[in-house]
DNA sequence: TTGGTCAACGTGCAGG
DNA sequence: CCTGCACGTTGACCAA
């Protein structure tokens, strides 16, 4: 019932992120909170995780696609100038994406200036030196496709083979990349727990001592807590103070529990 | 120049 | 054997 909800959603904010997208990643990224509150707050059915209105549609039920799961591996690198998503495709699948891939290329090609294209060319694979040129392309994914992939993640932190296949054709991205991106996020999102606990701990340990160091004079304080906290420790906690995603909320369980999906 | 971020890649393991 | 996973690393890109 949702899947056409979501689907739709999905083609309107990438087609309204195309409309309003920069073609360099500065201007692409968080940055623009205005970007992301008007598409966000336009389309039905998306809400994104960094967002202020963080809560996610109800579950897509992308098993209703009659999407059918390839298992081919990743074929070598080409490089594959995606301009609507400002990114590079470097994992092609034979899933039939390449046809939506082009088409997407050939509507938006036209708009990407030509500094951003040779600087994107000069990241090619070429045919006659290919270890000499070997250079790693790195997709940049625009924000209404991570927007979505966020949105995604904070509902199930685990997609099977339909749901991937599902939420890949949508993005305009391949099942390697939709896959690749959940496994960074998973392990991004574990390092930052570790990371955070680890503060935790270190900064209660380390208030008890910091409580014992500070020193009054006449009554005002020469220095504090603050003063004895290292750099490291407060590093860790930056990110969760502007961060985007809500690492400690784990909607994906009781959202997965309620309709039965993987984990 | 340096450090952070992140998509992509490599490796080892487990399950079917 | 194939596939997906966790985990660690690489390389491109960007801001300070």
């Amino acid at each position: 019932m949702a899947s056409d909800n979501s689907s739709f959603s999905i083609h309107n904010i990438l087609n309204r992120g195309l409309d309003s997208q920069k073609n360099n990643r500065h201007s692409r990224e968080y940055s623009d909170e205005l970007i992301k509150a008007e598409i966000l707050g336009r389309v039905e059915g998306i809400s994104c995780p960094g967002s202020t209105q963080c809560r996610g549609g109800n579950e897509d039920g992308s098993r209703k696609g009659s999407i059918v799961y390839g298992h081919s591996r990743v074929a070598p690198c080409a490089l594959d100038l995606d301009t609507s998503s400002d990114r590079q495709s470097c994992g092609e699948e034979s899933t039939g994406e390449e046809t939506m891939h082009t088409e997407n290329r050939q509507n938006l090609d036209v708009q990407v200036p030509d500094l951003e294209r040779k600087k994107r060319e000069s990241c090619a694979f070429t045919d006659h030196h290919p270890k000499a040129s070997k250079k790693r392309c790195r997709a940049a994914f625009s924000h209404a496709q991570v927007c979505e992939l966020e949105r995604r993640f904070n509902l199930q932190r685990y997609l099977s083979g339909p749901e991937r296949a599902h939420l890949a054709g949508a993005l305009k991205l391949t099942e390697t990349q939709v896959k690749i991106w959940f496994q960074n996020r998973r392990y991004k999102t574990k390092r930052r727990q570790m990371a955070a606990e680890l503060a935790a701990t270190s900064a209660s340990t380390l208030a008890k001592r910091v409580a014992v160091r500070v020193l009054v004079k006449d009554d005002q304080r020469q220095y504090g807590a603050d003063d004895f906290l290292p750099s490291h420790y407060l590093r860790l906690y930056q990110p969760y103070q502007c961060c985007p995603y809500m690492y400690c909320v784990q909607p994906w369980i009781s959202n997965s529990a309620l309709n039965g999906n993987l984990y």
